[in-house]
DNA sequence: TTAATATATGAACATCTGTTCACATGTTAA
DNA sequence: TTAACATGTGAACAGATGTTCATATATTAA
């Protein structure tokens, strides 16, 4: 018998496969979590701040400096960097150093900047 | 002399630190096209789409039923993996039959997923 | 042809999110 | 102490974004 879905009203999957798919799948949990993780990488100033830190500790005002920001916003950026571990602040006198927490989150951006630019981008050639 | 700049009104960044930083910094276009990558991931239901299909291809209505979201949502949500190039989709029928259109996403969410089990969430113990 | 199925898409709407602004806290220099 | 510096943060605002709804297209079944 077709599956009468709540959600489909017309629609009739495959038989079957949600199923099989269903049993194969990671928790929703752990895929919610890692969609968080990307979602914080998904914006052009923390890739930024980021990748910045991975080459030399920086204050808020180098930084704010170096992306052409205000203080506040990137204040305000390194606090949502912060809350999710990604870096981490320490005080020296009146500024604050920030530098990455851990080498995670810089080894995710290089190899997804690996990736990207093995095809499709500025590499024409290629074997196949 | 301190460098004046036209952001900062009254801070002073590190002498000579934003020029050391600024040569050595990917440039800002592929930074952007990197966070673009990444924020197409941090959606919860694009991720799981991208899941589900590589364990097998789907069509619309199974992702719809597998997900519990109508068929208008996740149809909207291919587009934008279509038009990423993350998917593509194959007329079967009256049915399109959606598959990853290269490996390199599932690469970027498996290293992703890696590092972020390694440490802090399930896994107390470890050797450092 | 007619009806049901499967997908695609524009518009409207509500929500989320990033920046700005104002202000507060804390530190250093005078 | 007083003034300048460096950062942090709440509120307001504007822009981005995801879902729903209605509708359109196309394919298959009757």
């Amino acid at each position: 018998m077709t599956k009468k879905s709540e959600c489909c009203n017309t629609h009739n999957p495959t038989l079957g496969t949600v199923e099989f798919v269903q049993e194969k799948m990671c928790p929703g949990e752990t895929l919610g979590d890692l969609a968080a993780t990307f979602k914080i990488l998904g914006e052009p100033v923390r890739i930024k701040i980021l990748h910045a830190l991975s080459i030399r500790n920086l204050c808020v005002c180098d930084l704010s400096e170096l992306l052409g920001m205000s203080h506040s916003a990137i204040s305000h950026q390194l606090r949502i960097l912060r809350t999710s571990r990604m870096v981490r602040a320490e005080k020296a006198g009146r500024r604050a150093i920030y530098s990455l927490n851990d080498k995670h989150v810089e080894i995710i951006m290089q190899t997804a900047l690996a990736h990207m630019l093995e095809d499709g981008c500025e590499i024409p050639q290629g074997d196949r």
